[in-house]
DNA sequence: ACCTGAACACCGTTCAAGT
DNA sequence: ACCTGAACACCGTTCAAGT
């Protein structure tokens, strides 16, 4: 009895699938596209007719990072109120958040070793999201809630301390009290840093 | 003419600096034992008898990569005054300048998949680390420069600062300028965070 | 257009055997 | 103690050929 047809019909998504649960679950590194071929039931070469190499297919996955990364930012956004303090804190608590939540597929959105073609798309996408942190920073200096400032030098210590807390943190082994302690000392020390 | 007798003599320290060549070079990820042991004219074999596993020889070399930031970092500290302000800016320019020099090294260091044991001894060689750094704050908080508080916390952000600033700028493709400025505007950040 | 089958040139790791 | 030779079970990628 044939279960699959000649052509598998969506073995694009499907192996987009399968690749972000063995890279939840074992890490970038134990990806292998041959299993991921085994796994969705086709031969070996076949993958090679979506993504061109092993690379392209990692590419794919960061720039869906990136896609739900920018989602969860935004939404946190809308849930919080006027004040430069709340709407930092809320960001600050999405990205951790998300960060736990993806911590190998973050790695690899901020991974510096992409196709030369999917770099400019990632790029790009970095660029939508720290556009989204500099507003909220505009935002704040506009309501003298936030020292006066040039924004995109402003934003860095800020997108410095949250990507480097969570890579401490994944790193460590700190225990989730540490963790959020952690977490509320840096937004803490960030608002003072912006303080006018 | 037999250049190499059948005993390498030093093939330990030989496939260490090797590995560092091509870390280097073309990142951890195109690091190759069997590569390494035509390198280093041995067989395929020989590199086992000193890194049972290639992730053993990435420890070795992380742990390397400990040890040199250590010097740094003291090295720093030895030229700095004692001022809290000073001392903050030397450890950061050092930090900076090691994970520029040693960008592959450094996300090794931080990598957090290595063989049980090892970890052990990394987990060491970082707090040791820390503890340096632990050290310069609690100096602070004795001269009245630094607000009180658990050290174990404040050295968090900074930590964290450092660590994600390198991190950003590495996949980021900032001019040396903007990495100057960049990290200018985050130690001042910092100082600011930890005024009293 | 999409996939298979088979091949190529690689890997890491193991293990008996050599020096 | 240290290394070789040969083997095993994998890889990613390519390419003619099938549907």
């Amino acid at each position: 009895m044939k279960i699959r047809p000649y052509h598998h019909g969506d073995l694009r998504a499907t192996l987009l699938t399968l690749a972000e649960d063995t890279l939840r679950g074992r890490g970038a590194a134990e990806l292998s596209l041959r299993e991921l071929a085994r796994e969705a039931g086709v031969s070996p070469a076949a993958p090679s007719r979506h993504f061109k190499t092993k690379q392209a297919l990692l590419d794919a996955l960061a720039m869906e990072g990136f896609d739900r990364l920018d989602e969860v930012m935004t939404a946190a956004l809308h849930e919080a109120g006027d004040a430069f303090t709340d709407r930092l804190d809320r960001l600050a608590r999405a990205y951790m958040s998300f960060s736990v939540d993806n911590a190998a597929l973050l790695e690899l959105m901020y991974s510096r070793k992409h196709d030369p073609d999917a770099a400019e798309e990632l790029v790009a996408a970095t660029r939508r999201l720290t556009g989204l942190v500099n507003r909220v920073i505009e935002d704040g200096q506009r309501r003298g809630e936030v020292r006066p400032g040039d924004v995109d030098l402003l934003v860095l210590p800020l997108a410095a301390a949250l990507q480097g807390l969570t890579a401490l943190l994944q790193s460590g082994g700190f225990s989730t009290t540490q963790i959020e302690q952690g977490l509320t000392e840096t937004i803490a020390f960030i608002q003072r840093g912006y303080a006018p």
